[in-house]
RNA sequence: GGUGGAGUGGCCGAGAGGCGAGGCACAGGACUGCAAAUCCUGCUACACGGGUUCAAAUCCCGUCUCCACCUCCA
């Protein structure tokens, strides 16, 4: 059997990966800044380490999986004075949309989901670690830098010099004592939320929380840190900065997955380009959007169009149907199976499109050995189609997909539906195929497809105006 | 200017020296009262120009185009 590799942005290769405690697995993801409601490119985010976590899981690994919430910073403070709430009624608010999302989408929950707030006598205890020794100054005006010059190695992971670095525009450099050092912690404006240091009363920079959480829940060293691409500078530079220059080894590998995007661009708030999960849920259904979002390599751009959407979609319900033909034939659900070529897929790097392949092969022979109704052939193929969609977190079969109410209503309609059928037949075996069409068509106009299979007809709801 | 990534058939999208990934669309066929679904067959592509090699989408040199990051970003 294979084993897992993994792309490492810190050493630019695909490695094995090698647990740094046996049969576990320590994962940190750079979960979102809750200023606003999550779009694709976020929660694309959290589904390709949902994919990574499970996949670790099955591997037989414990997975640790810590995910921050960044509840405090510039964005925050100012859309809550737009948006007339407190920064920790704004904060709430979000953080409450993207788990709401992430629920939806059926991402795993972490293992611990730490607020930045939560932990400011973290932070105090690494600023004040990096000021004794050195590295870190507090100018007096009650922000604290890093000193980028005393570090014995900055921008490892983005291979810059410090040379290159286009200087910042900020105002306030004038404290500092390079343009390039970085601020850990902020003082505090008037009327802005504070809490009280031996530096003065501020507020932490964006890069000090993850160090500290990271610390604070998996400790000096820990196997994965995850992120978006758009982080890897300054962001996860200025962790590896802070929590080396504390003595911590950090994080072993490094991750990152590609971003969104929308017309050739990257999907941000501030390019108006955005597509909100709300929104793109009006559209899909919660497993197809997770569908395609999961199915691109996790490394590989992600252009989002509606037609490339719908296409994936309609391609997952191919897959959902034979699932629900083969297990009616069956007479009971199929049960997730790995199958050799998944494994391997996975193990490499994650190799999702090649796994995709493997199911297109399955279902095509699924589907061979529906029309012969070879039994032990249906059920091997369709255990290993669940099975694979179980890693990608896509099983329909999962309860956190139900619709509540759904399966009550599915057995009325479906009592409804066999009446009209049987209606139907009876018009076919005395072929009146105008009242047989006329049946169908009736349903179609009300969204019930009706397919006719060597084992009679089936009926399904077509899902086009479904949420 | 610096640092990365990318360009593959009508479209999407893997692969990374030699065996046509896969999907969608399209065309033909099988099945069917018709349709749908399903299956079978067809569609031989790797930005451009050089080079290395018995062999290049893959390696090397050069060029073009696009994207990301350079202290707000997932």
């Amino acid at each position: 059997m294979s084993s897992l590799t993994l792309y490492d942005t810190l050493s630019r290769s695909v490695l094995p990966f090698v647990p740094i405690r046996k049969g576990e697995a320590s994962i940190y993801l750079c979960g979102a800044t809750v200023q606003a409601p999550p779009h694709i490119g976020h929660v694309r985010s959290a589904i390709n380490f949902d994919i990574l976590g499970r996949w670790l899981t099955k591997s037989g690994y414990k997975v640790t999986f810590i995910r921050n919430v960044t509840d405090i910073d510039d964005k925050i403070l100012n859309k809550a004075s737009h948006e007339d709430l407190t920064w920790w009624a704004l904060a709430m608010k979000y953080e409450r949309a993207f788990a709401s999302a992430y629920d939806a989408l059926n991402v795993i929950r972490p293992t611990y989901e730490p607020r930045a707030t939560g932990h400011i006598t973290q932070m105090i205890q690494l600023m004040q670690t990096l000021i004794d020794n050195g590295t870190a100054y507090a100018p007096g005006n009650g922000d604290v830098y890093l000193e980028v010059r005393k570090l014995t190695s900055y921008l490892t992971l983005s291979r810059q010099k410090l040379e290159d670095l286009q200087t910042s525009t900020d105002s306030d450099a004038s404290f500092k004592k390079d343009p390039r050092d970085f601020a850990m912690w902020k003082a505090a404006k008037p009327g802005e939320p504070s809490w009280p240091t031996p530096w003065g009363n501020g507020r932490p920079g964006w890069h000090l929380e993850c160090s500290a959480m990271a610390h604070t829940y998996l400790g000096e060293t820990f196997d994965i840190h995850g992120g978006g691409l758009d982080l890897v500078f300054p962001h996860h530079e200025n962790e590896i900065a802070q929590s080396q220059a504390a003595g911590w080894p950090f994080a072993k590998t490094w991750m990152h997955n590609a971003l969104v995007t929308a017309s050739g661009e990257k999907m941000s708030k501030s390019l108006g380009n955005s597509m909100l999960v709300s929104a793109v849920l009006e559209r899909v259904r919660r497993i197809e959007l997770r569908w395609y979002l999961g199915s691109a390599h996790y490394r590989s751009i992600l252009e989002y169009s509606p037609e490339a959407l719908d296409e994936s979609a309609v391609a997952f319900r191919r897959i959902e149907s034979f699932l629900e033909r083969a297990s009616k034939l069956l007479g009971h659900n199929p049960v997730p199976v790995l199958g050799q070529s998944l494994i391997e897929a996975m193990n490499d790097d994650l190799a999702v499109p090649l796994a995709l392949a493997h199911i297109s092969e399955a279902l095509r022979e699924g589907n061979v050995a529906l029309a012969n109704s070879d039994l032990a052939l249906l059920e091997q193929k369709s255990n290993e189609i669940r099975g694979a969609l179980e890693v990608l977190g896509c099983d329909p079969y999962d309860p956190a997909f139900s619709e509540s109410g759904e399966v009550d209503l599915r057995e009325a309609l479906d009592g409804t539906i066999e009446l009209a059928l049987k209606q139907r037949q009876s018009a076919r075996d005395r072929k009146d195929f105008a009242a047989s069409d006329e049946i169908r068509d009736g349903l179609a106009a009300l969204g019930i497809a009706i397919e006719d299979t060597p084992q009679g007809p089936r009926w399904s709801i077509t899902h086009t105006e479904e949420r």
